[in-house]
DNA sequence: GTGGTCTAGACCACC
DNA sequence: GTGGTCTAGACCACC
């Protein structure tokens, strides 16, 4: 699990790190079980603050993803699959609502939105096909 | 300017008044240096707390929306009607591509997205309608 | 008297037109009894909305340097040169006093921040030199 | 990080309390990812209202220095201590061109400004002394 | 009259 | 327990 770090979002670092620990859950490239890993190596790699990264998990325990153990390290809960695609199902629903709502309030026609939403779309299917292919040649 | 603070709506009724003003600066209904009512005024109109109206107003001045002048009022500033152009165009951006993301983690297909967001559309076109109604009955 | 509005400064534009007046006023470039331009002239010259020039002239009617009288114009006041120089002499202590402590706070040494001052003065008879011999090509 | 509100201060208590925690980032007393106090435990030691410590944690969250997580507290960010030399050196940039440019509207010399400058130092001193001596004899 | 600040006390959502 | 919001009421600075 590589977590790729854009300082220049303006989701906060933390976030990042627990969306992509999130990802990882939700494709199953994270199992119920499996370690996460250490702090200290996901701040060498993504290069931010140990008490950042610190926060992220604290986070993720708070979502019921994972279960830190002191000593020996942080594990994906058996519910967090599951937990995952639970969340994920109201927050799509919660992201639509305030979509439409903007689009509203800056008169803009539905379709004009449906259009941005296809672009998004295929914007991140092309990054997937690229970043596919990036991999490979490391 | 009518401000219509919706009491079961779960946004805070400080961000109810922020999106009013927003939107009324977006139409062109406030222009720069057209000066906002008086913060007493809006309190009594909406009736709410003049201290929940300062709040609204320093989160507009935090926007760039507006400045405050004590002695004076609150006025749009000249940057208002721009700033609120390229903060709502960012935040249009900002939901949609976590909402795709969102939607492509939950395996979920671009027409699926698109359904949820048609249904969005037409729950706030029946709130409107519904709220225009209660407007003519009063 | 021309107005060169900065859109990039963080100043409000109508506070950049206020410092333009009162420049004019301690510089002498404008006596008590003088006219000021029009506000419709200095928002067409300035290029900003004449809300923004109104706002202007209201302050600095607050500011006692002024009057504005409906129909004829608005007018330096004859006590206008002296209150300028009174706000001036307090404005100069309180900028002072704001500038030693960031500097305090950032930990840097008085000198340094003499020497700040030192290059900004240097700037500024610089851009002073520049402007004079801008206008006489003109 | 002891804050010590001075009721005497022109300045707003909420602002005294930012400025202690500007400071404790800018010194590296806090760095990214640490938790501040709660905004009970600030109230209690500051011996201020809860509302005007959590006015005070919004502001620093519109400086982008903090993010405030409902359940968890308030933590540094990753781009905190960065912002904060920014925020601070182009404050200190600001100042001095203002101060320099109202000395010049006055006819007053740079090395009058100096010594308005230096004063203002000494008198910073030795309140900061009084404080210290004040807190010894507690 | 205008916005700015503060307290006291309440209830809330998320944890 | 944590921060977030809101009310009621007070006093302030600037006008």
């Amino acid at each position: 699990m590589f977590i790729d770090i854009d300082l220049s979002n303006p989701k906060p670092t933390y976030l990042q790190i627990v969306d992509a620990v999130r990802r990882a859950i939700a494709t199953g490239a994270l199992e119920p079980g499996d370690k996460l890993p250490t702090i200290r190596e996901v701040a060498i790699q993504a290069r931010v603050n140990r008490n950042t990264v610190s926060r992220s998990y604290l986070e993720l325990e708070h979502l019921g993803l994972v279960y830190n153990r002191q000593g020996s390290g942080c594990f994906v809960s058996d519910e967090g699959p599951q937990r995952e695609r639970e969340n994920r199902g109201s927050r799509i629903q919660e992201l639509a609502d305030e979509l439409v709502l903007e689009a509203h309030l800056a008169d803009q026609a539905v379709e004009e939105t449906m259009k941005i939403i296809q672009q998004s779309a295929e914007r991140l299917q092309n990054e997937s096909s690229n970043r596919a292919k990036g991999h490979t040649n490391e």
